[in-house]
DNA sequence: AACTCGGGGCC
DNA sequence: GGCCCAGAGTT
């Protein structure tokens, strides 16, 4: 490991690509970026990154938002327990840190949101302290180069890297070091059998190169089959206002949604639950909604209603829904449908 | 150690 | 249709 670091130090200050979390050294703009780029592609992340620091600029403004405004910048980046742990991680630090990241691993990590990974790449590139970051791409990269069989979904595997790596590491380079394998794995060692070998700086030190079997790594386990949930989702209007619905703990927790319900009853009963009895029902198209471990199968309705009081929705103005209101992307195709209708 | 938690872009 | 992505929290 410790004789490819130069070259790769020096491959990833002459190739690393211009992003926005790349030019400040800033800690709370460091730990969004890191928070927003777990799980999700750094072409995603840029509008969200710009748009929310412009609305939070500073870890205090993140501790006093309210929650609707914060899920409001997530909406449509996913997995939305990121940016309320965020938040309640920015209460910690105004309580317990004046209002600082604090530049030390073991307190970052306490913090929500922030997992071995992600404090490390706060304690590394924000604070450079040595300490690895190892994520998908370089379990993948490292994998490779070094013929590792071990599943790289277990926790023992990438606790064997982030120690092999903290062996070499300063503080003078982790952070090079960190983002440099990172950016070798993001844009040269691709998984899926397209990684570009013919212009990797470590070819000749890759034993998967070497020996033909770049497509037999990373080892992985197997993954669970995704279960099917029919649903009826309604687009219920009075002919000016929509009803909306909050969601509880659990998928897409806390955010908006339009009304629906199991596709176990007949959308009149359902529309009774709700006290709607006057419901003029036009089927809209169905659509399917895929998340990492479910699939939704909607059946969408446009239904029109005199009976607004007594249901269990908040009714409002579509532009208010548009510029206020968290939707998910599940629902937002159906959205734009209905919203359509009802002019 | 296994599950849950989004969304989109690529093949 | 399956892939995987700058993972973390819960059980």
């Amino acid at each position: 490991m410790k004789q490819l670091l130069p070259l790769l130090i020096e491959w990833y200050r002459e190739n690393k690509r211009d992003l926005p979390w790349r030019r400040t050294k800033d800690p709370y703009r460091i730990w969004l970026s890191e928070i927003m780029l777990q799980q999700t592609r750094v072409e995603a992340v840029k509008p969200y990154y710009e748009r929310f620091l412009a609305a939070l600029p500073a870890i205090k403004d993140l501790a006093e938002a309210e929650e609707e405004l914060i899920l409001k910048l997530w909406e449509g980046l996913g997995y939305y327990s990121r940016v309320r742990n965020m938040q309640t991680a920015a209460q910690q630090i105004m309580k317990e840190y004046g209002g600082a990241l604090p530049a030390d691993y073991e307190k970052l990590r306490s913090l929500k949101g922030i997992g071995t990974y992600t404090a490390g790449a706060i304690a590394s590139i924000a604070f450079g302290l040595p300490h690895a970051a190892v994520d998908g791409n370089v379990l993948r990269v490292l994998s490779r180069i070094f013929l590792d069989a071990q599943d790289i979904g277990l926790e023992a595997t990438k606790k064997y890297w982030k120690e092999e790596l903290e062996n070499v590491l300063t503080g003078e380079i982790a952070s090079d070091v960190n983002e440099g394998w990172m950016e070798v794995g993001a844009t040269i060692c691709l998984p899926n059998g397209e990684p570009k070998c013919g212009i990797c700086p470590f070819r000749e030190y890759c034993g998967a190169y070497r020996q033909s079997v770049i497509h037999l790594y990373p080892v992985k386990g197997e993954k669970k089959a995704r279960t099917v949930e029919r649903l009826q989702v309604v687009f219920l209007t009075d002919g000016k206002r929509v009803a909306l619905r909050k969601r509880g703990p659990g998928l897409l927790a806390n955010l908006w949604e339009l009304p629906n319900g199991g596709a176990e009853i007949s959308l009149p009963s359902l529309l009774h639950l709700w006290g709607i009895l006057d419901g003029e029902i036009t089927p809209m198209r169905h659509r399917k909604h895929i998340f990492t471990h479910v699939q939704w199968d909607m059946d969408c309705y446009f239904v029109q209603t005199k009976s607004t009081e007594d249901t269990p929705f908040l009714w409002l103005e579509p532009d208010r829904i548009t510029e206020e209101y968290a939707l998910p992307s599940a629902f937002r195709a159906v959205w734009a449908e209905g919203r359509k209708k009802l002019q």
